[in-house]
RNA sequence: GGUCGCGUGGCCGAGUGGCUUAGGCACUGGUCUGCAAAACCAGUUACAGCGGUUCGAAUCCGCUCGCGACCUCCA
């Protein structure tokens, strides 16, 4: 099954053709989120990214199993605070059981998820539902002379894997610049080396997550769940693993370690990356605090925004940036993003009401060969977009009656927009316009008495009745062959 | 400090050697409309700076300036 996509590689720097190991099954495992606080725009983007390549690779014939995890046993905090898990530490903070923010936070996540039309992942797997696997997979590691315990925590040796093997083969690190450069830390560290990380960690008295392991309770090390899960619901290896570019290094780096170390194989086949959001050209952060939750766009509840942004006004604007490049946030894009999803929107609609003609005055079978042909191309979404708005200004000059389509070409235009508006990019229209229940027919009695007063140029009142329609968001457009109308939430 | 990346028109954002008018938004003019809205047509504003390679560069190379990412939890 041969089809021509292309992704861009981490692994090899550069785009290469993807050939699935085992065809026609792909194995996907992505990084989710560490639930200890609100999703925001840069989980949604790369949410959205890999849910277009899940789509994509489904769409195009593939079985695909999708493994994104939730991180719920909590990264440690930094070197000076102890180990204390963050998850941990927000619990105490909040007085509650560190379950109940995972629960909290995890219900959060697959709220904003869903509102973004998300596809479920195959398997959501649990960090803290892994343990066992964990600690199986550091024995595993140690057994190979890749680990060693210090006081109840182990530690991967770096340098000793780096021996026979490249650590930093992902993210172009050099073992020996890494040592040169790390900053001292006061000792206070049981690593033989700086560039050493925990594979478990002791907890410490005030820890609460903490589970038993042969070297003491405590907890699974930053980078272990990915590597452990990944393994275990795709195998070794398997085909592709992506996740944001921040997550690169260290994170990435050590699972390929960890993996090689454990399984003795090249865990991933292809390794991709979604760049940052930005704000004020700045990378959106926790640790920065420049974040925006979901939440927030959604209901236009933050400073920095000017009003609320619709689920699919946040989609199409993460799609219309490619995914490797950086996305600066402002409202202005934003709005920009709103306005260009609500013409391609209206445009597919009316395409479903077209009529076809003799012939075609536009050539949509190129027009959907380029569609493909942008996708397969790692990932083009923007390019993919422009060649849909060409798709709208097409169905819209066939209704004015600038253009003809021919059935055969009606039909592939409307199938257009189906695969990749829909399927592929993931797009959703937004609440039916045609009306539900009582709302359609009271509707259809409004415009009426509003033509009847046109007809009888009366247009105080046909103005009164289309004013008091704009004010509750809905619009009217006098054309043609009646008044249409369309709602805007 | 080390490693890597970026700088495109009013905004967002594609494009890697020679017509891409990319596309969206905004703006201007036109068509349509009772007026609008929507739509269609046309138009305006580019490739950070300097130098080099080349018949030809936004696209390759060098330098300068500016910005950012990673090196610590992060999508």
């Amino acid at each position: 099954m041969a089809i021509n996509l292309e992704f861009y590689n981490t692994l090899n720097r550069k785009k290469e053709v993807f050939e699935p190991l085992n065809p026609p099954n792909v194995g996907m495992y992505v990084c989710g989120p560490t639930v200890y606080g609100d999703p925001h725009l840069g989980h949604a983007r790369a949410a959205i990214v890999f849910d277009v390549v899940f789509r994509l690779l489904s769409h195009f014939g593939y079985k695909v199993r999708y493994v994104r995890n939730i991180t719920d046993v909590g990264h440690l905090e930094n070197d000076a605070d102890g180990g204390e898990d963050k998850i941990a530490k927000k619990a105490r903070l909040e007085q509650l059981e560190p379950m109940e923010i995972v629960q909290l936070y995890t219900d959060q996540y697959h709220k904003a998820m869903d509102a973004l039309n998300m596809l479920h992942p195959s398997i959501e797997p649990r960090a803290s539902g892994h343990i066992i696997e964990q600690i199986a997979m550091i024995e595993e590691i140690m057994e190979n002379g890749f680990g060693y315990e210090k006081d109840g925590s182990v530690y991967f040796d770096v340098v000793e894997y780096n021996k026979k093997n490249h650590y930093g083969k992902l993210s172009g690190r050099v073992v020996e610049e890494l040592l040169d450069n790390t900053r001292d830390l006061e000792g206070q560290d049981d690593k033989k080396n700086s560039v050493d990380f925990a594979l478990w960690k002791k907890a410490q008295p005030e820890h609460i997550m903490r589970w038993p392991s042969p070297w003491s309770v405590g907890f699974p090390g930053w980078h272990l769940e990915c590597s452990t899960m990944g393994a275990k619901y795709l195998g070794s290896p398997f085909d592709i693993h992506g996740g944001g570019m921040d997550l690169l290094f260290p994170h990435h780096e050590c699972e390929i370690a960890q993996s090689q170390a454990a399984n003795k194989q090249d865990p991933v086949k292809y390794w991709m990356h979604n760049n940052m959001i930005t704000i004020n050209g700045q990378k959106m952060s926790k640790s920065l605090n420049n974040f925006i939750t979901l939440d927030q766009l959604f209901e236009g509840d933050h400073e920095a925004l000017d009003q609320a942004y619709a689920p699919m006004t946040i989609r199409f604007f993460i799609l219309q940036a490619h995914y490797r490049g950086t996305l600066d946030f402002s409202n202005d894009a934003l709005k920009a993003a709103e306005k260009g999803y609500r013409k391609l929107m209206n445009s597919i609609a009316t395409a479903s009401k077209l009529s076809p003609g003799e012939k075609s005055t536009s050539d949509i079978p190129a027009l959907v060969e380029n569609c493909e042909k942008a996708i397969k191309d790692d990932l083009s979404t923007s390019i993919l977009i422009s060649h849909l708005f060409e798709g709208v200004r097409i169905t819209n000059s066939v209704k004015i009656g600038e253009e003809t389509i021919s059935k055969g070409d009606l039909s592939l235009l409307n199938k257009m927009f189906e695969d990749y508006a829909f399927n592929i990019l993931g797009f959703q229209a937004e609440a039916d316009q045609t009306g539900q229940g009582v709302i359609g027919p009271l509707m259809d009695l409004i415009l009426d008495i509003r033509q009847d007063a046109r007809v009888n140029k009366n247009f105080d009142i046909s103005d009164k009745i289309r004013d008091a329609l704009t004010t509750m968001k809905i619009t009217t457009k006098d054309e043609k062959d009646g008044t249409s109308w369309t709602y805007d939430e």
